[in-house]
DNA sequence: ATGTCATCCTCCGGATGA
């Protein structure tokens, strides 16, 4: 039984996650992932990463700038219409490279560099909320079978930090960011890690400092948000820590989700022919780390 | 601990972003 394994990662600069992004790809074989934080043009993350890539099958969707931001989608499962940015958004004050989109394997995938928002009530922060605006526009006028991935930089409850006391007054958290989030949700997207771990402490990103990944204490904003068709194929959902372990990591980790194949099969075909064979989900240069 | 890690450049130490 095929089914499709979706990942969303922020790697915090792809140049130096090199070694740790691709183990990960041949450990986990997601078949389509969004890349956050590239800090890459196109053109370098192409001569970077673009014949590793096609060599495990991957087609690339790229939007990256000189020094910041970048995303990226990565595919095995087709990878078409790609469009670039969000229609609408805001600049700061130009436009930064913070949306990419393509439709893979039937469903509409978005990969989404949320921005900080530094201080509440700065120009940063409006410029955040104004950028979620332009996105709930933009899902709301898209493909009922979507799936938005990335980093939102919003802890959608208090569970979701881990100590709502040590975040007030900061980002992330404020009444009016999660309110731009529950505008998302309310077009009928739904948070399928936290559907599937409702009552579990569960984070995505860990600050680099002061032992923070070790002691556990993190938030978790990089979220999947998956329309209903999507969300009721899913069959796992769940943060991939050991990717935040180790040498070199990201302060991120991974958010993988698998989801079934679509009932009417419009999906396409996820096994590639005999001609071109794939690895098999599981096996891996890579020991499975417990 | 203003704690770390990433980017850039009046370019190897400091400013900035997260």
């Amino acid at each position: 039984m095929s089914c499709v394994r979706v990942a969303t990662w922020n790697v915090n600069s792809v140049k130096q996650r090199v070694a740790r992004l691709l183990p990960w790809l041949d450990q986990r074989q997601p078949d389509v992932v969004c890349l956050q934080e590239t800090k890459l043009t196109d053109s370098a993350f192409t001569e970077l990463l673009g014949g590793e890539l096609a060599g495990r099958g991957y087609a690339m969707a790229l939007h990256g700038e000189v020094q910041w931001n970048g995303v990226a989608i990565l595919s095995r499962v087709g990878l078409d219409d790609v469009v670039t940015g969000v229609v609408g958004a805001p600049g700061f004050p130009l436009p930064e490279a913070r949306a990419v989109a393509a439709t893979c394997g039937g469903i509409r995938v978005h990969s989404l560099y949320v921005p900080n928002g530094r201080t509440p009530g700065s120009d940063h922060y409006a410029y955040k909320l104004d950028w979620l605006a332009a996105l709930r526009d933009v899902l709301a006028a898209g493909p009922e079978v979507a799936i938005a991935c990335g980093d939102l930089n919003i802890a959608p409850t208090d569970a979701d930090v881990f100590d709502p006391d040590a975040y007030i007054g900061q980002t992330h958290v404020t009444p009016p960011e999660r309110a731009a989030l529950a505008e998302l949700t309310a077009l009928g997207m739904r948070d399928v890690v936290r559907d599937r771990w409702p009552d579990r402490r569960v984070f995505t990103y860990w600050d680099y400092r002061a032992g923070m990944f070790h002691k556990d204490l993190g938030m978790r904003i990089d979220l999947v948000l998956a329309s209903g068709p999507v969300a009721e194929r899913v069959r796992a959902a769940w943060v991939d820590r050991q990717a935040r372990k180790g040498t070199g990591p990201s302060d991120h980790a991974p958010v993988i989700v698998d989801l079934d194949e679509a009932p009417d099969g419009d999906i396409g075909p996820v096994v590639p022919p005999p001609s071109a064979p794939a690895a098999k989900r599981g096996s891996t240069k890579l020991p499975q780390s417990s």
